[in-house]
DNA sequence: CGTCGTCTGGGACAGTTGTCCCACTTCGGC
DNA sequence: GCCGAAGTGGGACAACTGTCCCAGACGACG
């Protein structure tokens, strides 16, 4: 093992960590099977890190700065109109999730762990104001590009938005029915539409 | 103790092993932690069931007969629209959640846990047929009280609401805020009610 | 060139876990 | 009343867990 500053151990440690859970599952992720990932002794871990649970928050915080939902952002440009922009976007999030299901899981097995968790109660908080930002970011570049009027506040749009996926995200990794999943986001994105009044088009 | 049939044992840990997870979470639902619930002596656990791994399955089993939607129905009979009776029923879904929050999280945790065990991976598919069972008969009963059409298939829609009760939830657990609850409640209502078209009233 | 703080890594600890064994008791049918 | 099957329960096992200690090695700075 060459020699790596603690602070880059724990970033380190915490992308080995995200790796174990999406693989394994977060009960699997122990304190061993994170360093065996990482490649260090096991006695890094804590000295990198004061426990297990503090490695957990770090994950959390990873996964929360990772944009993944910025790489929608492009797929909009070919919408013409609120639904399609909405189908595109979510059938872009569901292949994310198809192509990697394990990280989907690696989520929500950390948020029910933090939830239950003393110490980690208040992640699951800052979690989802995280995604309710990422959705605002999302609608206002479909708004940017197509104005639309909403009926509805944007940020009440948003969390109806999240709360989709995560429905949809859920539903389909209990049955993987792609076919249902596609009708799921085709009725969703009529919905979100359905709050939008569109201008004409030129 | 007093002598009870393995059978009945077994029944009676799988409703000891669901006050556990909604207490204390599924990785706290130890064996012991099970028995001490359920006042029986360690070995009765392995007399009564093969391994930890097929009581959960008991567990998931049981909490997918119980009918707790079932509860919703009546509220929809003060229902005088399809948008008001779709509040009424999520709002009195969320209340339900509200009360009880541990055993909403059992099932997350329990799916999630299913998803990563080997012999448990086909429960979540049966779990989720379920609750689309259930949302399709909670939509007929809406149906045969206020008998609008339906522009998309039933099962579809059931699927949507299913998708969208779970990220109700799963957002609610995390940041606990009643008034966007209550806001998505209201927009995911109204996006019900727009795949209707209701006859006027008499 | 020495020395001090930082980093390494092997090993060990106590606690907890799922599972199993075995001696014992109780009950229903003969 | 007897006996085999069913149920009971205390105890133990090996495996695994998070955490910690300590002796040593390295590198930068004086």
């Amino acid at each position: 093992m060459s020699r790596i500053p603690a602070t880059e151990r724990r970033a380190a440690l915490a992308h080995a960590a995200l790796a174990v859970i999406s693989r394994d599952g977060l009960a699997a992720a122990t304190t061993r099977a994170i360093v065996a990932e990482a490649g260090m002794p096991l006695a890094s871990f804590h000295y990198a890190v004061a426990s297990r649970d503090e490695l957990l928050r770090d994950v959390v915080e990873l996964v929360v700065a990772e944009e993944g939902v910025a790489a929608l952002a492009p797929l909009l440009a070919k919408a013409g109109s609120i639904r399609e922009a909405a189908k595109l976007a979510l059938s872009g999030y569901l292949e994310f999730v198809r192509r990697d299901p394990g990280h989907e899981q690696a989520m929500f097995e950390l948020t029910q762990y933090a939830l239950r968790t003393p110490g980690l109660s208040d992640l699951p908080a800052e979690q989802y104001a995280r995604y309710h930002a990422l959705a605002t970011e999302l609608l206002d570049a479909a708004t940017a590009q197509l104005h639309p009027d909403w009926s509805v506040p944007m940020p009440d749009l948003a969390r109806l938005l999240v709360s989709f996926t995560d429905g949809l995200t859920l539903a389909w990794l209990a049955d993987r029915d792609d076919a249902a999943a596609a009708r799921s986001i085709d009725l969703a994105a009529a919905a979100i539409a359905g709050f939008a009044r569109e201008k004409v088009r030129a």
